[in-house]
DNA sequence: ATACAAAGTCACTAAATAGTGATAATTATA
DNA sequence: TATAATTATCACTATTTAGTGACTTTGTAT
């Protein structure tokens, strides 16, 4: 095993139980969560492992911890409650789809979340998709539910399609395949067509709820 | 390991290579891809593991020959040359699309092969998204790009969201969620919302190029 | 300085997993 | 029915991984 650390100068349990956090979001960007090995944790972290079941209990405790340690909706949280919404929220859906996709773009931690969410079940992975779900609702019952009426439901199941292709789209790029319907998520080009697509996806809803 | 199956009765060679092909299927649909251990492959076919080096060189090579063995798209490409084209293939992108949901709702096999192509490069895997890239390719050449013109990229782009929002919505149902924003996807009416709301953003996008 | 507790290391056990050499059981065939 | 070839098993080695008991090192309060 490659990556190992220089060894801790002071002896603190705080700083040695963040490296062992910090080392299991470094492997588990680095070659994903099937790699996350107690001797592998232990090396990139430069430290014992005895020192795992001594501070989290165990290695799956250490990567619950590790998991809950991350907060993806923080800044999504900030954004919301504000605005001026006078259009029912086309803007805003526009918005936050887009910021969505730069931010699973470039947010790799992200994505390899969203994949084990798919893979494993975990208590922890499921406050992911619990938070996700409870940020969505503010946006969905208190603007886009009024405004859609009866179609509220289909509304949410277009951006239900939206935002999971907008997972889906991120994650595939680069591991088996580039073109998906011939789109090149490897490309700038091909992911501002996605952007652009979904931007017009939510201009013909309100268009044809509005018209 | 539970699972062993009754011994073979008989000593053929090519029936044993099917045992342990299907009881990879077997493994992987019950516990996922990360549970593929010779160990376990081998008991599940009720033979001895050192056949598994003799008949197929060893386990990657053999898992590799039971994803090769898959085919989920051949009879995707029966329906797809004929029929009669003449509304610039709405009514074909519909139909493709809310046939495709309930495969991937109904075919666990090919959810599992969809998730593992996220998760791990590997030849056959790529053969699979390289195999349905081409079949799309048909319909987008013939059928879509000519109807939609210079709105061509942007008609593939919400394809691609929309499949792709279906292969997610689909493995993502019961693992850590139920619910994505809102529809529950354990449901049958959760499922005909999003199977509306697909054919809903067909249907806006034919209407947007033709008005 | 020394004694104590906390932080950390080391060498080990145990279990799981991959892989193989020797051999037995069966089948085909001369 | 002998025997050669094939099919299959078994018992073993080697490696990887998780986990632990005994120990050493370091900081700190007396």
């Amino acid at each position: 095993m490659e990556g190992e650390k220089t060894k801790a100068t002071v002896r603190n349990k705080e700083k040695s139980k963040q490296r062992f956090l910090d080392a299991v979001g470094e492997l588990l960007l680095a070659q994903g969560f099937s790699a996350l090995k107690v001797n592998d944790i232990a090396a990139t972290a430069g430290l014992d492992k005895k020192l795992i079941y001594k501070y989290f209990g165990g290695k799956d405790a250490l990567i619950d911890e590790y998991i809950r340690s991350l907060d993806f909706w923080s800044n999504v949280k900030k954004e919301n409650a504000p605005q001026e919404i006078a259009d029912g929220g086309r803007e805003f859906s526009k918005q936050m789809l887009l910021k969505q996709f730069d931010y699973i773009n470039t947010n790799a931690e992200f994505r390899k979340i969203i994949l084990w969410g798919l893979t494993e079940s975990r208590e922890p992975l499921k406050r992911v998709a619990d938070e996700r779900e409870a940020i969505g609702e503010e946006l969905l019952i208190h603007i886009t539910d009024p405004y859609f009426g009866k179609e509220a439901e289909m509304y949410r199941a277009v951006m239900a399609l939206l935002i999971s292709g907008n997972y889906y789209l991120n994650m595939y790029a680069g591991v088996n395949g580039k073109t998906f319907c011939g789109i090149d998520m490897t490309t700038t080009k091909g992911k501002e067509q996605i952007k652009k697509a979904m931007a017009i996806v939510v201009d013909l809803l309100y268009d044809h709820v509005t018209g």
